[in-house]
DNA sequence: AAAGTTTCCGAACGAACGTTCGACTAAGCA
DNA sequence: TGCTTAGTCGAACGTTCGTTCGGAAACTTT
């Protein structure tokens, strides 16, 4: 919060002000809509300023960007060292997931609903790495059918419709209605893996037990 | 396709012309980001011409969301007619949604993406009939759980979950290398509905058998 | 043929946009 | 102390935006 960096003028603190604020402006009017102008009066730094910090409005929507999803990938691949089971990891998978939007909604909406306002030199470097973590959730997807404990499904869409049912949410969550983070993970794990898995697995249904903790990352088995 | 009306200047379907062109624009570009000007070069109509069809921008998005969304519901509600069985019904309302979306790809991402663009009077409107929508899904599930046959999941998250698993669709759907809409609608409902009815209804399947049968119309019982 | 209505459209409006520029102040270092 | 660099900022740039306006043209009705 103190501006107690080498040089003493806390310069990095600012960006970073400037794109929490952003992020919110982004998510409330879309990218499109929102001027510089909208960023200078949220942040109270006058309009040239803020090129000081990013050199244009595309790459002010990109910096957002690269930083949410780094953090969700993040977090993600800290949290999936725990197991190797499938079934775990997808549980897991679609928790971080939901996890992090519901925490960051604004972040969550800009990167979920301005996927398109992106130009070249931007595009394609989220691309990239949107494809990691989609390939990251195909992979243990398809380990999963490897092991025959699936329905056969079409990998490619079974995952994708798991996508938008995560990332759906940003258009109807009301933290007022609606439940927590951890409920809503479970309810939408619930519906994708008993859709997905063959009946064999469906039954045993072991990777329900593991309810009622949810934090704890350090014990196994 | 010729211009024999009343009067013989075909005003109505110039309008029409003008939605398809529009509703292709607001899909590629976004609404925010598409001038009136676009407009004109992909219509051929000058600039001032096209105000004389729709008083706006706002209500050019309005007539466009409408219009498709009133489509779908009237293609629904004809579809519905022929069952009164829920899990028979939700099977159709998947079809019909995917149906649309597909063989609509720029009205469905219109409505999907630019939900937020509708400024007052026509935000209201529109939601209502996103309401109603919604409200006819949500209704079929409640029956469905009435009847006891559901794994006992909170219905709004539930009916959420399906629509983003749908509408997310415009997002990743390439002609080119994913399934015709029969089949994934057929994927989708077997996710959805695997997911969420219990073990009694999931082994017994009915709502599998009718699959071969899909664009006849009209035959009744 | 005249009158009335509907449709068309070039030209312009003020407002808002992203970005730049150059002069400024304050801090770090000699 | 002076010199250099990092950060600040008011004013303006050229462009594009949604929308309007007044009249010309096309068609219909008398």
């Amino acid at each position: 919060m103190a501006p107690r960096t080498p040089n003493g003028r806390d310069t990095e603190g600012k960006l970073q002000l400037i794109l929490r604020h952003a992020a919110q402006i982004f998510a409330a009017q879309g990218y499109a809509s929102t001027s510089i102008r909208d960023i200078s009066r949220a942040t109270g730094l006058p309009l040239s300023s803020l090129y000081y910090y990013f050199e244009s409005k595309q790459k002010l929507l990109y910096l957002i960007q690269i930083h949410a999803f780094t953090s969700i990938l993040e977090e993600l691949e800290r949290r999936l060292n725990v197991t190797t089971e499938p079934l775990e990891r997808l549980s897991v998978f679609i928790r971080n997931h939901i996890l992090y939007f519901l925490t960051h909604p604004a972040e969550m909406k800009v990167l979920a609903h301005e996927e398109d306002a992106l130009e070249e030199p931007f595009k394609r470097q989220v691309a990239a790495i949107k494809r990691r973590y989609y390939n990251l959730a195909r992979g243990i997807f398809e380990e999963l059918s490897r092991q025959g404990r699936t329905n056969g499904l079409n990998a490619r869409i079974a995952v994708l419709s798991l996508y938008g049912m995560m990332n759906w949410v940003y258009k109807w969550h009301n933290p007022k209605v609606d439940p927590r983070a951890e409920e809503l993970a479970e309810t939408m794990a619930r519906i994708f893996l008993h859709g997905v898995l063959n009946g064999r697995d469906r039954q045993s249904e072991r990777w329900e037990a593991e309810r009622p903790a949810l934090e704890k990352a350090g014990s196994s088995d």
